[in-house]
DNA sequence: CCGTCGGTTGGAAACGTTTCCAGCCGATCG
DNA sequence: CGATCGGCTGGAAACGTTTCCAACCGACGG
């Protein structure tokens, strides 16, 4: 295998000409028809391949973008990577994933591995937020787009949606199929998303004219199906104990439901029967699960491709002000929620 | 953002000291003691970070790594690419994912991409093999590691496993369950993982010995679950048409075995009780759904594990003789095909 | 017919790093 | 006490590319 290496001025020598003008010629620039048949034959001959780090040193682009991302298990994440994947490939760039660990810390030691000129920018979801990472990523050496919370104030291209919003719609939706005794089951609460789905249920079930009888939160390990399983299990079987069993529960996402869902079951709950359940993120796995799973969409491929883009676009003009692009949450109703009567 | 990238010039003035020793203190390659703290006092101060590209064009490495793949959206390869990225992060290396395309051309056009010097290595997982990728993957001037299919006598490091063997594995189980009718879903033959498992179920039902009663194959559009779903509704319906509808579905992987369920599920028929399914891969989303799922594990973390070690210990070792890794099918049984009564 | 201009070309510099080479110094050994 | 050796250092070359600059050519206009 590797063959040495072809270099350009191999194909300069071979075509006869200088070595600047085989570069023109190759990229395009100001070279004679002639310079260019003669180098490209030669370029073909030899099978140069021009070498991306030369190229990359002296262009100071990588033509590659990141995308960092606490857990690429997550189908989310993988929702999101798919579309920011085929946008820049598109555009032909290439992505490099990148793990954050779960711990601002460890976000902040990848963002700077990746401030070494390797990549020209950078999409960053970050599960937990706060300042010293705020101030590492802009003092980053590169372009970055957020997708999560807009930083306060902060003068980064952003993809943010309204999940705390996107809980009210599911908790409307719940209470105007006539259940009345809603269990919310979330993530961690210091996670960006945890805190804003909990403002949004607490909000949503603070109202005044709010018609359920009970409520009730519990806080899952984590944002997976077998925390959400533990968690579901501890909120049903509280409120089991206390005489009024749930008759819904809005999970902060999907695998979270899912989990709910299972421990439903457990108990011998009939779902969407005894408990209605919805979900958030409206993920592929959530569509295809039995029963198919009520979830609020936040459009993870659309954030994706716009933030995608945003990058892009600042790439191509690295001055502009920051711009925010924001995506509505949308309910799909199935048949987590939607008892066999059909009452909607 | 972006301020003026500092290099290591600079760090050598500040330190008062020249360029070559500078590199030698930061590198850890023949310093003095006192040359190091100078050198590392002086690049703290000005924030130096090495620039990726002039070091990689100085060293002929990038450090980075790609993995190849043709829909990122498969569990299957998210498995993998968690557990590549996991085994390269630690030993320094980034990970790039390109998408291959489902064709041959195109994934040959990406291995072309990549030759340029700006991937150490690459793992790649083709869906389709011609003779023309094979001649581009062992002309490609990087070590190349696959995962799949071992290409027949040619000299690459491969981690490969038995699909064929898993599925006699699934056909022996559901008739250990004393069903007799198999339908057999699968993916298109003209791919790698679907040309192996038809080979496996034709061998296992072809047996001398075979008591089933009647057996019948479909081939989806692709392995997803919708294709599966379209692909078991045409199976199951063939069958009930013929007098005896199937009492097992042997599916090619869990998206089409969801898709199976899902087709039951429609008729009525229920799920182990009436048609025992069983999938392939072994994904999480097998194990999470309802019910969960018969899968054959063909290990995909640990193949992915597998053939970044391979890489990375041919990126050390180049000279060496190619190695293969091979991991055996082991099936897990789960509830779509334990009947109530539990007869294994 | 000569000057000028636009289009092309060759040569050289530059991007930021690592490493080779030669020279220096102090120390050790004969 | 002198020669030799080892450890460090400074300087320079090299990796492969793009682009700047100066020079050249033919053609066109005055």
């Amino acid at each position: 295998m590797a063959s040495a290496r072809v270099t350009l001025p191999q194909v300069a020598a071979r075509a006869g000409v200088s070595l600047g003008s085989a570069s023109r010629a190759l990229n395009g620039n100001g070279a004679s028809p002639a310079m260019v048949a003669r180098v490209q034959a030669a370029a073909r001959e030899l099978g140069y391949q021009p070498d991306a780090t030369g190229r990359s040193l002296r262009l100071r682009r990588t033509f590659q973008i990141a995308f960092a991302v606490a857990d690429i298990g997550n189908p989310v994440y993988v929702e999101m990577l798919t579309a920011i994947q085929e946008v820049v490939a598109e555009r032909g760039y290439r992505l490099v994933v990148a793990t954050t660990g779960s711990t601002t810390g460890s976000t902040i030691e990848m963002v700077q591995g990746l401030s070494s000129g390797l990549v020209d920018g950078l999409v960053i979801s970050p599960l937990r937020v706060d300042a010293a990472l705020v101030t590492e990523l802009r003092a980053a050496s590169m372009p970055v787009v957020v997708i999560g919370r807009t930083l306060a104030g902060e003068a980064f291209d952003a993809v943010s949606t309204d999940s705390a919003r996107g809980i009210g719609q599911a908790v409307a939706h719940v209470l105007g199929l006539g259940r009345r005794r809603l269990g919310f089951l979330n993530g961690p609460l210091d996670t960006t998303p945890g805190e804003a789905r909990q403002r949004g249920f607490d909000l949503a079930v603070g109202r005044e004219d709010y018609p359920g009888d009970s409520v009730d939160s519990e806080v899952a390990e984590d944002f997976t199906v077998t925390a959400g399983l533990v968690g579901a299990r501890a909120l049903l079987a509280r409120n089991l104990a206390r005489g009024a069993g749930l008759d819904a529960i809005v999970a902060a996402n999907d695998l979270l439901a899912i989990g709910a869902i299972k421990a439903a079951r457990e108990l011998g709950l009939r779902v969407p029967q005894d408990v209605a359940v919805t979900g958030m993120d409206d993920t592929e796995i959530g569509k295809v699960f039995a029963p198919t799973l009520t979830s609020v969409s936040l459009r993870s491929s659309e954030r994706g491709r716009a933030a995608a883009e945003l990058l892009l676009s600042r790439l191509e003009e690295p001055g502009r002000d920051a711009r925010r692009v924001f995506v509505e949450p949308a309910l799909e109703v199935r048949e987590s929620t939607l008892d066999a009567g059909g009452a909607a």
